[in-house]
DNA sequence: GAATCCATTGCAACTAATTGCAAATGCCCA
DNA sequence: TGGGCATTTGCAATTAGTTGCAATGGATTC
């Protein structure tokens, strides 16, 4: 299996290997998520708004299983962050793969990096006979702040 | 900090500790999980509908506010396993705790442990200053048996 | 043991996300 | 290049989960 590049030559590819298509729809998100800096996350409801002031006018249900697709398909990752919303951002190889540390008190976000994790997904996944697509380690904590702030 | 012990004294001890009460409705959310086989999840409907037959009536807000609670607390682990569902469950210590690893198709869940990945936690919140609630590794992946209908 | 205070409950209204279905359209093949 | 068909889209309706608010009732103090 060859490391994706996230283009939309390769989205095309990955598509149409599943019997999928690709809309202008898909294409727009994708597009959307490529020239985001790298890392950054978008909720569904933030990435349709922005969408629309870009003149791409796209359902909001479209929105939501395009980004269900993808993840499904390893192009993006979904995170449950604490708060309301879920977000999603590319999923990159090793270089950009992060993970995510939590404030249950005020939803503050840490991004933090760690190889290992990825070699203990592999690991697992092999042993399971699992096609890997995303592996990411999530960290629930009260921030410094927060500690301060409970007495 | 001491090791929880997940009766109901120490979560007594604990909502008092935060300024919390301890309510009937939160008593007996708290036993029905600890009834439960070790490492059994439940997501909030099916408590409620469990509580109901159990003549234990609690509304669902307060079931779902419970539950919220509780995981911030981190009495409870809150698990996003990619169906409509969010589920619950105990969050032991050590010998308990352990992973999920999710089919992306057919949402199969396996359940593993990983030591290594607690004390990845253990250290990355201790450099930025959190008070540790919990860590998840999440992985996912298709399943085999996905993977061969896929053509 | 009673009074007070403020966290919690239950209800109803709301928000985020999913789904069924008819119409539209990308892709394959001639 | 155009026809046929299965996939995808957008809409409307539905479901999972959250929140505002008035009423209730734990916990603390005396």
């Amino acid at each position: 299996m060859s490391s994706p590049t996230y283009d939309g030559n390769s989205l095309k590819a990955e598509l149409n290997q599943k019997g999928g298509r690709l809309t202008p729809q898909r294409e727009k998100i994708l597009t959307f998520f490529q020239d985001l800096p790298l890392g950054e996350h978008l909720s569904a409801e933030a990435l349709h708004l922005m969408l629309e002031q870009n003149e791409a006018h796209i359902s909001i249900s479209t929105v939501y299983r395009t980004l269900k697709l993808m993840s499904q398909m390893g192009i993006l990752r979904e995170l449950d962050l604490g708060d309301d919303y879920k977000y999603y951002e590319l999923n990159g190889p090793r270089p950009t793969h992060h993970h995510h540390l939590i404030c249950t008190r005020c939803d503050k976000v840490i991004e933090f990096k760690q190889d290992t994790v990825l070699t203990i997904g592999t690991t697992i996944t092999e042993k399971e006979g699992f096609q890997l697509l995303d592996c990411q380690l999530l960290i629930h904590g009260v921030c410094p702040t927060c500690q301060r702030s409970l007495t």
